[in-house]
DNA sequence: CACCAAACTAGACATCGTGTCTATAAATGA
DNA sequence: TCATTTATAGACACGATGTCTAGTTTGGTG
């Protein structure tokens, strides 16, 4: 019943979730992949996602509405494709900043400056995939993907007097949803601020706390 | 065109977006609005809002889709108007908090305590319209009105040595998505933390910052 | 270059949700 | 009781989704 002709055929680049890209990829395949999340992105940019249909994706694309549900199961499986490729991007980035210990700060979270540098190298992607006309599939990936990060890093330190009695998981919360937040606000304005200062504003928050007169 | 001589019926208890309520309301409205509601709540703890339809709702409800119509002008209308039941309240609170100033402690935001016993007196109603099950439309809501309490809240106070020089709007930013991230954390974990607790590890984080070793 | 397998495509199809409208029955409040 | 207001079922047009088929085009390989 599932094994359509079609769909067989296709499932031979079906991306095993982590693994790279499959060693050579036909030439159509690429370009009508590409063309679509080029159309998602552009599409976003200039409308909500959720009032973007597929139809409309195909027709900015200039791909036939068949051709889209032999390479995606649907709107979100493309945004989730697209936003894979950031991810990995991502993690191999942050994989690579925790591998030199010698620069990692103690009392310091490590894993913003990071972010913002990659958003601010992948602009276009970012303001379309995360930004706030994205939509909740892009922030919930993002949120889940933070929220392992400062768990473990969280963990990985100790805490200083009554924060001992604060559950961890609020802290991750709070650690998340601040970022977060700024992050998209940050896209959201065109990321003038550069990764650098955006960070120190950051971590001076995180640190130091709002000191209100 | 847009005279229709239903609607035009049931404008008569339209909500002026702000004015208390209609004098008096006929008793088949009260209801049927009242079971939408509740249907829309109940059907939220058990799957996510998005894949609610308006069919749903008047199933749960044992109301027709016709009359759904007549209240509502579709499935976010009615999220909405559940939601600013809500909202009035919490900003009636909220003014009378203020105006007892003998209370309020400088250093201190005080928005979020308010929210806190507020979410906890209506905890089903906060945990289906908030939670995180409940989709982007009450949360999109809650923080519009989180930004704007805090950024008054935050302008009126003064700020210290280096975060002078942080845009204001980044600490809004960062302390709206703080709170929200929390909040939701706390609706979908049943709101265990009785209200003063968790906000006073609110607020020590917003003020102290997160004490790393 | 010629060929075949793989990818593209238009278009048909069934299905579902939406929002409007009409005509009728029922409930309300005066 | 009675005029008015609501509730309701059901029909309708519409648009989007996801599947499928049959035919065309394309790219990689021998």
């Amino acid at each position: 019943m599932l094994d359509n002709k079609q769909n067989v055929t296709m499932k031979k680049y079906a991306e095993a979730k982590h693994k790279p890209a499959p060693p050579t990829m036909d030439r159509r395949v690429t370009r009508t992949r590409q063309l679509l999340h080029a159309a998602l992105n552009a599409l976003i940019l200039k409308q909500s996602y959720e009032t973007i249909s597929v139809e409309d994706i195909c027709q900015a694309a200039n791909v036939g509405r068949s051709t889209f549900y032999t390479h995606f199961s649907n709107k979100d499986d493309l945004k989730r494709s697209g936003l894979n490729t950031l991810q990995n991007q991502l993690l191999d980035r942050q994989r690579l900043a925790l591998s030199h210990p010698h620069e990692h700060r103690q009392k310091t979270l490590s894993f913003s400056l990071v972010m913002f540098e990659h958003a601010r190298d992948h602009l276009d992607h970012y303001r379309a995939q995360v930004g706030n006309h994205g939509g909740t599939v892009a922030l919930t990936a993002i949120r889940d993907m933070l929220t392992k990060l400062v768990r473990k890093e969280i963990s990985a330190k100790g805490l200083i007097g009554a924060q001992k009695e604060i559950p961890r998981e609020f802290l991750v919360q709070f650690v998340v949803g601040a970022f977060n937040s700024v992050l998209v606000w940050w896209l959201d304005g065109g990321a003038k601020i550069p990764p650098e200062q955006i960070d120190a504003m950051f971590q001076d928050l995180i640190a130091q706390g709002l000191r209100l007169t």
